[in-house]
DNA sequence: AGATTTATAGATCATTTGCTCAATAAGATT
DNA sequence: AATCTTATTGAGCAAATGATCTATAAATCT
């Protein structure tokens, strides 16, 4: 298949024995094994078992974080940068477009970004172990989606009163639950959620006299 | 400080030193004490440590079961154990009491019984980590519960169609989700949650067209 | 082609950790 | 009070684990 030297025509594709990557790239390259091995087995998982996973040696990990820890940092700030789209505010309070089209435009994107092996259970796994990065993420989720997604509730609103913040945070939980299920727990689930979300929307809306489409 | 020769009159109730106790006590502080501390740091605690905060020794520990991973077994076990009232079938399905009452009395007392530190952790960390026993809890939940549920709700719905299973466990899963903010991301919640169960449980029930109080 | 740089491997250290076992003493029995 | 039973301890083993350090070889430069 794959003609390396100049005399070996035999496959040797297996065990590359000693490849040398530009450090940039060899970094990135761990930090993406990590992510996925610490989704799996948590971030108990043992350094030496990442590294076999990885085809390196253990050491080579020390070379690139002084510490577990840094490696672990660094795999949080891989899962968690940019999963909030930051045109979603702009988006969520355009009126222009109806407010459930808004809601299901957000809750689908959002879902098939989240509703992901690795996001949810390493999301989950930093919050058992008191992460303050998910504390962080939540109260931004809270500040910059939920918060002003009540304001448009609450303008829409023709009948049933207007929603509260828990409320808003129910209609959010009852969603994100999915993705628990499927993969923390590993339960039975729809291969496509967007049915079951499509239908929450729907109820809460009408819980609040929201025009529907 | 300390004096510990035969003239001791003073206090030293502290450090009991070797206090010898009946084995099933023993077995059941240890247990208990287990609970406590695998909900606190996850199951990749160090027996040395439940051991010095149970003032004992680590050794003591493997008296009373074999290898940490029967421990484990009993804290399930102890955990697990009666969480699911046997009565409460029967309860949602009598329908000589409104489905709403019915509802807003599972989910109350559901409620106060799962959004507890240890049972929240335990659960959420032995699904993570692939417990059986929380897939089986789940299918239990649903077989005995949340299907009769669903048939409750059926029968009731007077217009909008009747629910589908993922609709109840869109239900269940906005609820279970606050004990999951408080205790897993421990991120600002309602001190009292009965109120956004109560709403929650209206808005499906207007969605479904089912007699409210 | 040879010299140079440095990414990588291999060996190893110091702790940690699950677990064992003989020695000890707390409480019951006589 | 002496004896007996056994719950508990303390020392310690073997394997695992995070981290270190030097030798090696892959790529680059001259």
């Amino acid at each position: 298949m794959d003609i390396n030297g100049p005399v070996e025509s035999t496959v040797i594709e297996e065990r590359p024995g000693r490849r040398r990557l530009p450090p940039q790239e060899r970094r990135q390259q761990i930090i993406d094994g990590a992510v996925a091995f610490f989704a799996e087995v948590g971030f108990d998982g043992k350094t030496r078992d990442l590294a076999k996973r990885l085809g390196v040696t253990q050491s080579l990990l020390f070379n690139y974080f002084a510490t577990k820890d840094e490696l672990i940092e660094a795999v949080y700030e891989q899962v968690y940068l940019n999963r909030l789209a930051p045109d979603w505010p702009d988006r969520l309070t355009d009126r222009s477009t109806p407010l459930r089209d808004r809601l299901l435009a957000f809750y689908t994107e959002y879902s098939t970004l989240i509703f992901q092996y690795e996001w949810m259970r390493i999301f989950m796994s930093s919050g058992l172990s008191g992460a303050e990065l998910n504390r962080r993420y939540l109260k931004h989720l809270g500040d910059v989606i939920l918060r002003p997604l009540l304001g448009e509730i609450e303008f829409a609103a023709r009948s049933g009163g207007t929603p509260t913040m828990e409320d808003i945070w129910n209609l959010h939980g009852g969603i994100v639950y999915i993705g628990i299920r499927q993969h923390i727990y590993r339960t039975p689930c729809p291969d496509d959620p967007s049915v079951a979300i499509t239908r929450a929307v729907d109820r809460f809306l009408l819980a609040f006299g929201v025009e529907q489409g």
